[in-house]
DNA sequence: ATGGTTACGCTACGACTCGTAGCGAAAGCC
DNA sequence: GGCTTTCGCTACGAGTCGTAGCGTAACCAT
């Protein structure tokens, strides 16, 4: 989806093809590159297309390598293993899995840096990657309260609520950890992150 | 502190004028152009010194920026108000406050990205923001333990993974709810965060 | 088929940034 | 005063940027 086409009836199509070569292209020279030295010339020779045709469906490299990393998370999905805390366990691993790929890691942190400077971009990411994404808390938490492990909520106000905390702070602390911190997110972590999450700081990581 | 010099004892002095200069000028031209338009002959030309001198002292763009953000977060502190939920409360809005600043939020999250291919770069994150702020952690905790609000830790290597764990939690949580989500870290948000670190899920954001 | 319309590949362009080299002058220690 | 290092300045080749112009290719409507 590399912008909304208005759809005109006539004249050449835009090649499919091209689109999915030009963002696995992307992909590619992120791991080898990096965003700050990807080119956007290196992704057209990369992909088989002509610059300029790179220019016609994005505006620039920043929207490029949102749509390029979107994707990436797509395939995320929330297994049903019989408990909230596995439940929890489970989709934190296979995030933390895509999270450790390079052309996640680079180009995330990267548009959402340039972001800040941007409404645009920054509305770009928030539909493309984050809204999308929020959608595991909300069967994660459904879920568990049809279990009986969560409360229902007393009304859809304080129920949103709940979802954006959940997410910005499972997701949040995921990205610190493998990004910033540069700690392994493995077994043990996201057993203590699990632990924290669903009885809160008294037990301690050591309790269970 | 832009590298570490072999502390020449002969010749002319490094002018630490110059440097405080630069790194100003860096987070100015941050504010202004964000990471990737940012040029270090712009920085150079807003410092009043050579091209030829930033080049000097830096290593290149990444280092330079890891510095001139690394001195924002020097300012954090934990106010002692009484109750860990309130130290807690008190220690994130500052946080947010510094994240709230466009020098900190493009160039962080730029370095980050940046680090993900560069070993040496994401040392130097390390050394210089992540585990100089987790002292933060640690006197929170200690505190609260002397206040009989937390057990004590049941082995030394357990209280480390606990501060590593709580570090990235909260710290993720802020950067993800800021810069990732774009919404607002204020009263009502930190509450709910802070009640959900202390007590858990099962409590709800709407439980207190 | 034929003509209309759009996408495509290709080439070329001026403007800009990069990181480095070389120079003479300035600033501090012996 | 003499030595050493830093400083400001200028200049340089290399590389990237985003755009324009052109002829060709692909699809739709008649």
């Amino acid at each position: 989806m590399p912008r909304s086409t208005p759809a005109p009836r006539t004249g050449r199509p835009r090649s499919a093809a091209a689109d999915a070569a030009i963002l696995a292209a992307t992909r590619e020279a992120l791991v080898e590159l990096g965003w700050s030295r990807l080119t956007l010339g290196d992704v057209a020779l990369r992909a088989g297309v002509a610059k300029t045709t790179l220019y016609r469906r994005w505006p620039g490299k920043n929207e490029l390598v949102v749509d390029a990393v979107a994707e990436l998370f797509d395939e995320l999905e929330l297994p049903d293993r019989g408990s909230l805390a596995a439940d929890i366990e489970g989709v934190v691993l296979r995030f933390a899995a895509i999270l450790a790929r390079p052309e996640a890691r680079s180009g995330l942190m990267a548009v959402v840096a340039e972001s800040t400077l941007d409404a645009t971009l920054r509305e770009r990411i928030r539909t493309s990657i984050v809204e999308r994404q929020k959608r595991l808390v909300r069967e994660g938490k459904a879920r568990a309260q049809r279990r009986g492990e969560l409360p229902p909520d007393p009304d859809p106000e304080a129920a949103d609520r709940s979802v954006d905390l959940i997410f910005d702070v499972v997701a949040g602390a995921v990205v610190h950890r493998s990004l910033v911190s540069a700690g392994p997110v493995d077994e043990v972590w996201v057993r203590d992150l699990t632990a924290l999450l669903l009885a809160g700081l008294g037990s301690g990581p050591a309790g269970r």
